[in-house]
DNA sequence: CTGTAATTTCTGTAAAGACTGAAAATTCAG
DNA sequence: CTGAATTTTCAGTCTTTACAGAAATTACAG
């Protein structure tokens, strides 16, 4: 590997870090080198530079395809395959988010569902699925207010962040305003 | 393992999806089956219940404290040590959040504030230097907003969470509102 | 202290995963 | 079609991780 030395430490880090995202050394270093990367490498390029075979290379690049994390393109009169992470962090967020929920969280909602659609019998299973309603209830809430979020732009999305807590004191505003339109104190 | 059905179900898919949520098997189906179960455990009970070796469960447990999903406690006239989990599913995801938080992010947050110290010479460096700066950029408004959400009780933030996009409205309104007051229609 | 219950650490083994080089398959120019 | 360039799959090796059982440590009652 022979990296200019902020590149190598951003792309050293995240093959560290991958063990903790779940994926692997060579796939976090192809990612990373995607992503500070000016152009669009294939899989020789980000198999020199990282020191790796060309068939890990390859498998490395498939994952990251598979996680939709990639786009993939073609230089011409260049039959190579082309790779490059977008550009856009909050699609780069997005993307994450959504790949994450469909591989993370979906098949435990599915399950959850299946689960609260039964019949418990013993006591224990009555308890256990009283549980289960509550871990559904929650997700269910979580999921659903992110797919509100995924509609909005990132700039409004930025400006809702930088408030913070303010929104809370917004929501307080509207309900006074609401109240005061209808004239029901306990609207 | 002879649990009753529902509970079995819950288990089994917890140890299944351990791998994709960077535990294992053992310590998936351990918490498992301590979230759905109506009274604390200890070693032994969780053990028997799932079939693990006794040193298998107390690696889980220890794992699982690590990582704060649960609450060590003592029965009276018992030496042994009994384990649960928390009842709140809101406090558990927040727990969930600033662990995760701890564990994935904090470090890169870390080594992009360092990258972005040091002054590049290399063009490729440059570039990637820009890269890191929207990446660290991202990142610290998004954990930033996850603090100031931490902040925030249980229902406010389930109140907000069902607006969803209706949040986007009220801030346009909010604009109005203040303009109305300064007079001014480019605050 | 001493003995016993409880927990943790250690050690070896089995299973899973990562990685390479070679072979096979695919793609496309001519 | 043919053959070269490119990509993917396969098989074997090496490394890491998961797990059980044994040994060691800790905690505490008497």
């Amino acid at each position: 590997m022979n990296l200019p030395p902020l590149t190598q430490q951003f792309v050293m880090h995240f093959g560290e870090m991958g063990s903790r995202w779940g994926i692997n050394r060579t796939v976090g270093q192809i990612y990373a080198l995607l992503y500070v990367s000016s152009k669009p490498l294939n899989a020789d390029d980000a198999g020199e530079a990282l020191g790796f075979s060309r068939s890990n290379v390859s498998m490395g690049l498939k994952e990251l395809q598979s996680w939709n994390l990639v786009k993939l393109l073609h230089l011409p009169n260049d039959r190579r395959e082309y790779f490059q992470a977008p550009e856009d962090v909050w699609a780069i967020f997005r993307t994450l988010a959504n790949e994450r929920r469909k591989r993370e969280i979906d098949p435990t909602l599915s399950m959850l569902r299946d689960a609260l659609m039964e019949t418990p019998t013993e006591p224990a299973d009555i308890h256990a699925q009283e549980r289960m309603k509550l871990m559904h209830g929650f997700i269910e809430m979580m999921t659903d207010w992110l797919d509100e979020m995924q509609k909005m732009d990132s700039a409004t999305l930025a400006s809702l962040m930088k408030m913070g807590t303010n929104v809370q004191k917004l929501m307080v505003v509207k309900q006074r305003v609401q109240q005061a339109f209808t004239g029901n104190k306990h609207g």
